[in-house]
DNA sequence: GCAAAAGTGTTATCCCTACACCCATGA
DNA sequence: TCATGGGTGTAGGGATAACACTTTTGC
């Protein structure tokens, strides 16, 4: 292995979320090789020469678990000199929104198995000791807590959904997402008060039928404006 | 130069604040050597094979322009293929917020020369057209936002004043960083509100004195909870 | 006294929480 | 007609933006 340290391996490592079974789930793959060999880990891998730090979480993503196309936003990166133990990788970090119903997973060459786990038990499981390989604990940690603020933040929701949801399941999602249960009058004026739902018929539930709502556009909005101590003039 | 392209060159970038002559300045080097000779910069430099990327973030902006010693934190990594001429750099970068009364300038051998430039001067003149080496201007914008949403955020502010400060002095800060006007009253009750600031004095001024605060911890600390739709239970 | 700068009091408004209630369907 | 899940109305409380006002100093 090179160990030029003015060029040290880089690598780029996905914590994917997706809304599955009334949970968060993140998803794991199973590593079939040393080191850690048979832990699960995060997605990720090393960086190939024609692409962006973006391009290779995409690719390692597709490659590891079959999923592909979906949100991604950049976390932080990693430098730790003893976070590997093969040697100094840096690694940057991506935040992925998956609708879960889209994607179906296809394990990779590097990987036994991919799986989704639930977040809320994985979170708890790693609060007693560690679990994932390398550093990914700490990773997943910092990835949920930006995966609640983004929900806050922006309407990305809609890359956890199908093209059509119920006002429900856009609260679960969210519920989910940020670990609060919200009261659902007040939080469908908030998400309409957002401006970028529209309605779409209507779905027949265990009573009255739910209106059907779909993400008017599908692009990245801010949605609160966080207006403290406002201007003078 | 090695280009073996599973290695790249790291390096890490600094993004300098400090609150000067009334406003939000920016820390820039002017470059002494290809590429972008003679341009001004962002103060950065490769990463050093035992250091993570926020001690080479320190050192180099220690090295460059002589400040040393506050607050850090990482904004984003940069990745385009094409973003330095001499090949493939990543660059880590890095927001940094200065007490502008406490550090004196002082250029490294890499450096013509260190100086504060006013950030809204600045970002207009990128505004028409490019101004700084690499692609610093993108990464001077996206720092700025990120000041400005900090600055709402945490208690960060402590990094930007003297030990003791008025609560103009403070408000100013907070305009600057921010680009908005408060209306001093209803920022000074928010400002206390945080439980965060200890009387400290008095200081005379062109009027009636000013009370002096401190922060009472220089830890960071979260501000404000943005709780919107709240839980039903 | 007057200007200047800091500091205080108060109100109208808006937002948000909480909760009670109504609607449409299937069994 | 009852259970179930969706959808609606609204009152109280708290936050806050706006602005008028008072205090303390230097000249």
């Amino acid at each position: 292995m090179v160990s030029d340290p003015a060029h040290p391996k880089v690598a780029a490592d996905v914590a994917a979320f997706a809304f599955l079974e009334g949970a968060m789930q993140v998803l794991l793959v199973r590593r079939r090789y040393e080191p850690y060999e048979s832990y699960w880990a995060l997605p990720g891998g090393g960086l190939h020469p024609d692409e962006t730090l973006e391009q290779a979480a995409e690719r390692e993503l597709r490659e590891e678990t079959g999923v592909s196309d979906v949100f991604m936003e950049q976390l932080a990166t990693f430098s730790e000199q003893d976070r590997d133990p093969r040697g100094r990788v840096i690694s940057c970090c991506y935040l992925a929104l998956v609708d879960g119903g889209r994607v179906s997973l296809r394990p990779g060459s590097d990987a036994r198995e991919a799986a989704w786990r639930p977040l809320e038990e994985l979170l708890a499981e790693i609060d007693r000791g560690p679990v994932l390989a390398f550093d990914h604990d700490r990773i997943l940690q910092y990835a949920r807590r930006r995966l609640a603020y983004k929900l806050e933040y922006q309407n990305v929701a809609w890359s956890m959904l199908p093209e059509r949801f119920t006002m429900s399941e856009l609260r679960h999602v969210y519920e989910a997402g940020i670990g609060r249960a919200f009261e659902p009058n007040n939080f469908r004026r908030i998400a309409l008060g957002w401006g970028v739902l529209a309605e779409a018929g209507e779905r027949p539930t265990g009573g009255r039928p739910a209106t059907i709502y779909r993400f008017a556009e599908r692009e990245p909005r801010i949605l609160a404006e966080s207006a403290r101590y406002r201007r003078a003039t």
